[in-house]
DNA sequence: ATTAATGTTCAGAA
DNA sequence: TTTCTGAACATTAA
């Protein structure tokens, strides 16, 4: 489930680990098929044990462990996977510990994955730059301006829903999100990106930013298979803040009329016909 | 038994 | 060139 908001409540609950030094680095006993690590184990154990955590990032969303000696280990969580310090959901699933310690504390970065889709990568600095350059992955949805945002998609003529989800014109935003804030913005999700207006692509970033920087102050959104956990294992709050994501037949809470579920791109899209008009 | 689920990436076709 | 479809990855709950 993880998008931006919940990818970036990982990373600030990862925060502790920066200024530990990496100590072992270990497969966990787990009879599921393991999880891709690029390029190996075994190489991961041979680059990262004896360095330091200098900071912890991300880009889109995936979360950046950066490491002395310019080498960075990016986690991509992809559909179920996260990240923790303190606990897991389930014992099984656990993908991978990375111990860490300085003299005076220790700490442990746990990976966990339900359906084991994530990706754990190590990179050089040179690699990420060029894996996440602006034309591989766009600008971040939380930084990115109201013109870079219109530039990037104002000639699509792909349907302005299924045009954020593409992460190439813009990093961060997943299906959840995507629904969420085009109801904040009062623009139907099937309208092209070609047919908007400047007030509506302002309208669109203003929700964007407004939507994600909410999730992020609520710890993001656990749906339903409570698969989503921030750093500590605890539920997000964003989920009851839900305006339209999976609320099919329910009120909007703007007009009352029962929401939408259509398929855009082979993805549910939630929508209130009332207040998000004109395709 | 069937279907759908928050993501990414590729191949192939229109 | 752009856009769309389907598939693959693996698991589980409805």
């Amino acid at each position: 489930m993880p998008e931006l908001p919940e990818v970036e409540t990982m990373r600030r609950g990862l925060l502790p680990l920066v200024g530990l030094t990496v100590r072992q680095v270990v497969q966990p006993p787990c009879q599921r098929r393991p999880i891709a690590v690029e390029p190996s184990w075994s190489s991961l154990r041979r680059r990262m044990i004896g360095r330091s955590i200098t900071g912890i990032g991300r880009v889109g969303k995936r979360v950046v462990v950066e490491l002395s000696g310019a080498w960075r280990l990016v986690v991509e969580p992809r559909m179920t996977g996260l990240v923790s310090l303190a606990d897991v959901p389930t014992p099984d699933h656990l993908r991978l510990i990375m111990r860490c310690a300085d003299e005076h504390r220790q700490a442990e970065l746990l990976y966990w994955d339900r359906r084991g889709l994530g990706i754990v990568r190590l990179l050089t600095n040179d690699e990420f730059t060029e894996r996440y350059s602006h034309d591989r992955l766009g600008p971040d949805a939380l930084s990115i301006t109201v013109d870079a945002l219109r530039d990037r998609l104002k000639t699509s003529r792909r349907a302005i829903k299924v045009a954020l989800l593409d992460q190439r014109a813009l990093a961060g935003v997943g299906n959840l999100y995507a629904s969420e804030l085009l109801h904040v913005a009062a623009i139907s999700p099937r309208r092209r990106c070609d047919s908007l207006r400047v007030a509506e692509w302002a309208a669109i970033h203003a929700a964007l930013v407004d939507v994600l920087e909410e999730a992020i102050r609520y710890e993001g959104s656990t749906l339903a298979d409570g698969t989503y956990r921030n750093a500590l294992n605890k539920a997000g709050g964003y989920q009851n803040c839900h305006r339209v994501y999976d609320r099919a037949g329910q009120p909007c809470p703007r007009c009352q009329r029962p929401v939408e579920r259509i398929v855009q791109a082979q993805r549910a899209t939630f929508y209130c016909p009332g207040c998000q008009r004109r395709k």
